[in-house]
DNA sequence: AGCACGCCGACT
DNA sequence: GTCGGCGTGCTC
């Protein structure tokens, strides 16, 4: 008797483990299968782990598996290893991270494989003719066995009756052939040629393919905007597919980066795959298919494609390695940075971390004195393409700008620069980091700001639909006409957002053609796609848009980029705001004077000095590494430390606040008992800084201990605490949260 | 997650 | 006397 080790498809900690069921005589299973079995007084799927030949349980106890969901296994071995790791590290139940590695379409089998009926003729040329002598008489077969000589025929194209008179005198068979949805991205297989590197370029290949050949290495690729660090990532790989091996790219959003996708379409033509969310379920599913069957051997994607099923891999590059979309907010809460890292070390692959301004705490790892085994190494790419210059950036101060009588948002220098790139035939990108028209809407006599009644957030004036929205719920509200506080009729509108700026441009610029991109504007689908290639055939001169326009876009005729508000996210209540601060500007700088056209990069700000700014404006990545490092070293935050913290949300506040405190008393007492009170640097219940959001009341247990503690040890009380939360309060353990409200 | 078993209050 | 509350524990 063999028996098959099965962990049910049921996310909860009490069955979250492995159950031993019976093989029934003649079934062949394997590790890696979704299997169905009965379980308690249910039948459920499960995930084969393991085979034994027996089983210390009493037999009776013992039931049998039902079914085997599929004929080739759906997990590789790889992936069943890389979820077990994702296990003990996310403290995440196993089957969740077993979800991970399928497509959800896999799972309860709602979505098939699309398979269609085609008919072939299995006659020789001599037998059709044979054939139409003898059955001279029904010309409607005759009709259908002409259509079958030009090439198989999809049943439903045929006539019915006719073609099962053929199958039935022997002339033709009816087959099943499955169909795939491929997105429509992939539909035409392209090659484009090869275009020439640049020194940097070819020392950065020769060193990863080095490597490629030498059992894999770990990189951060640290190139300034329009380096080509593409062109790096797409010769490596190729080198990777000729040594019969392949490959995963990691973009931060699918949607935000289509020329990273056409790009791979267009240098590997129907061996690249695209993975990502919006896919529809049944195109996810095919492509995903393509991976497994070996078919498609580059697999471009967002997050979760870290889980795509490729065997022997060569290369995983996770571009734009700063960005914060790489860490999942929801569970399993990993980081599929630290995940690439992992599987490309068990396939001996080469790990590239790339990006023009890395995130400092991948950044420090590139630094002598990190252990080996963390340790990144750097490669530089300093020039850009054809030597194009780095675009020159004006940084103007608001604050005179006020003084000197100028109350609009934009300076005389940005306007200028408008009109005169406006006046060349040139395009602009305006960029604030803000959508909607007014921040916030405030009296004036009292002071009163109109906030979200089920967020502690102010509201947001919509201009369009004449309303104020929460950024964090969704919710709108009419403005008031009279304060509700004081009933003054001095209600005043603060701030800038996109739709404001749009306002303006065309306020000011008349003959401008302006698009805005921000959430508002690409909800629909394809909308996104629609903006960019209007402004990319120069339907509209002026492109106004928050973050999502900073990032990987090449425009060849932008010769202005403009910040309207620079420090707008340099104040925010987290420790990365000035890292971010710092990556948005160096971004947004990198989209002007891309072709042959001189850029140039007026930044607007109240906070002239600031060094993420100044620093952002010279483009000098490692000085400012060097300040915020030193920085976040003298205030204890990451990299230096780690910051655990659990959210407790409850319909009341009281509760949310009793919850937090309970733990944080738990919490210390666990602290003295074991060794690891030295390494925590700060232990506190308190209120979240959004206090309320969406009708529920927030606390957190915020701990910040140093990057040496036993974090592990301390994480796993903590996801402990967490689950054991009282009825009525939802608890979320947080490792270094993506953003801290 | 479900579902059963199990031990204490108000009702046809 | 029974019906039913949801606490604890189990599911191969």
């Amino acid at each position: 008797m063999s028996y098959a080790q099965i962990i049910v498809d049921l996310s909860a900690g009490a069955v979250d483990r492995v159950f031993t069921y019976a093989v029934p005589a003649g079934m062949a299973i394997r590790p890696g299968q979704l299997v169905t079995v009965p379980f308690g007084p249910r039948t459920l799927d499960g995930f084969v782990v393991g085979l034994a030949e027996s089983c210390a349980l009493d037999p009776g106890r013992v039931k049998p598996v039902l079914r085997v969901r599929d004929a080739e296994p759906v997990l590789l071995p790889d992936l069943m290893e890389l979820a077990e790791w994702m296990h003990r590290r996310c403290l995440c139940n196993l089957v969740d991270a077993l979800r991970l590695m399928l497509p959800s379409e896999l799972r309860g089998g709602r979505v098939r494989a699309r398979t269609k009926r085609f008919a072939r003729l299995t006659l020789d040329a001599a037998g059709v003719e044979a054939f139409e002598a003898a059955n001279r008489r029904a010309p409607r077969q005759l009709e259908a066995l002409a259509l079958l000589r030009a090439g198989d025929r999809e049943t439903a194209d045929l006539d019915a009756a006719a073609l099962r008179a053929l199958v039935k005198k022997g002339a033709a068979e009816v087959y099943e052939s499955e169909q795939r949805r491929t997105p429509t991205l992939l539909k035409d297989a392209r090659r484009d040629p090869d275009p020439e590197l640049t020194p940097g370029q070819r020392a950065a290949v020769d060193r990863l393919t080095a490597a490629l050949t030498s059992g894999g290495g770990r990189f951060l690729l640290h190139g300034v905007t329009g380096s080509g660090k593409t062109e790096v990532y797409i010769r490596l790989i190729r080198r990777a597919l000729e040594l019969g091996r392949t490959a995963v790219v990691l973009v931060p959003e699918i949607a935000l980066t289509p020329q990273m996708v056409d790009w791979f379409h267009g240098r590997f033509g129907g061996s690249a795959a695209v993975l990502h969310s919006a896919l529809s379920a049944g195109e996810r599913y095919d492509e995903w298919r393509r991976i497994r069957s070996g078919e498609a051997r580059v697999v471009v994607g967002a997050r979760s494609a870290v889980f795509a099923p490729l065997r022997d891999i060569g290369v995983i590059v996770v571009d734009e390695e700063h960005e914060s979309t790489y860490q999942s907010d929801h569970r399993p809460r990993y980081d599929a940075r630290e995940v690439a890292w992992k599987r490309a070390a068990q396939h001996g692959a080469v790990l590239v971390l790339g990006s023009a301004t890395p995130s400092v705490s991948t950044y420090m790892r590139a630094m002598p004195g990190v252990r080996p085994e963390n340790r990144l190494e750097l490669i530089e790419l300093r020039q850009r393409v054809n030597r194009r210059p780095l675009p020159a950036v004006e940084v103007v101060d608001m604050r005179r700008e006020f003084r000197q009588g100028n109350q609009s948002i934009f300076s005389g220098k940005l306007t200028a620069a408008l009109e005169e790139c406006l006046a060349g035939g040139h395009q602009a990108m305006l960029f604030i980091n803000r959508r909607g028209h007014s921040t916030f809407v405030s009296c004036r006599a009292c002071g009163y700001v109109v906030k979200c009644d089920r967020c502690d957030v102010s509201m947001t004036w919509h201009q369009a639909e004449n309303a104020l929205r929460c950024h964090y719920c969704g919710r709108t509200m009419p403005p008031p006409k009279r304060c509700p506080q004081c009933g003054s009729a001095y209600i005043k509108y603060f701030g800038a957002g996109t739709q404001k700026v749009e306002d303006e441009v065309r306020r000011w610029f008349p003959l401008a053609s302006v698009a805005r991109m921000d959430v508002d504007t690409t909800r629909a689908k394809d909308a996104h796609a629609h903006i960019l290639e209007r402004f990319r055939r120069g339907e509209s001169n002026v492109l106004v848009g928050t973050q999502m326009i900073a990032k990987g876009l090449d425009f060849p005729n932008v010769t202005l980029v403009g910040v309207v508000a620079a420090d707008m996210s340099l104040n925010l209540p987290d420790y990365r705001s000035v890292e971010r601060t710092f990556q948005l500007l160096t971004q947004v700088a990198g989209r002007a004077g891309r072709a042959d056209l001189p850029g140039r990069v007026v930044v607007q700000t109240y906070d002239p000095e600031h060094y993420a700014i100044r620093l952002a404006a010279m483009q000098d990545y490692r000085a400012f590494y060097t300040r915020e490092s030193a920085a976040r070293r003298a205030s204890l935050y990451p990299p230096f430390t780690v910051i655990a913290r659990i959210v407790y949300s409850a319909g009341s506040e009281e509760a949310a606040k009793a919850a937090a405190t309970a733990d944080e008393a738990r919490m210390n007492r666990f602290l003295d008992d074991g060794e690891a009170r030295q390494d925590v640097v700060q232990l506190r219940a308190l209120e979240a800084p959004i206090r309320q959001l969406r009708g529920e009341y927030r606390w957190q247990l915020f701990l910040k201990m140093y990057f040496k503690a036993d974090v592990e040890a301390v994480s796993a009380f903590m996801q402990g605490l967490a689950e054991r939360a009282p009825e009525g309060v939802r608890a979320e353990l947080e490792i270094n949260p993506v953003n801290m409200i």
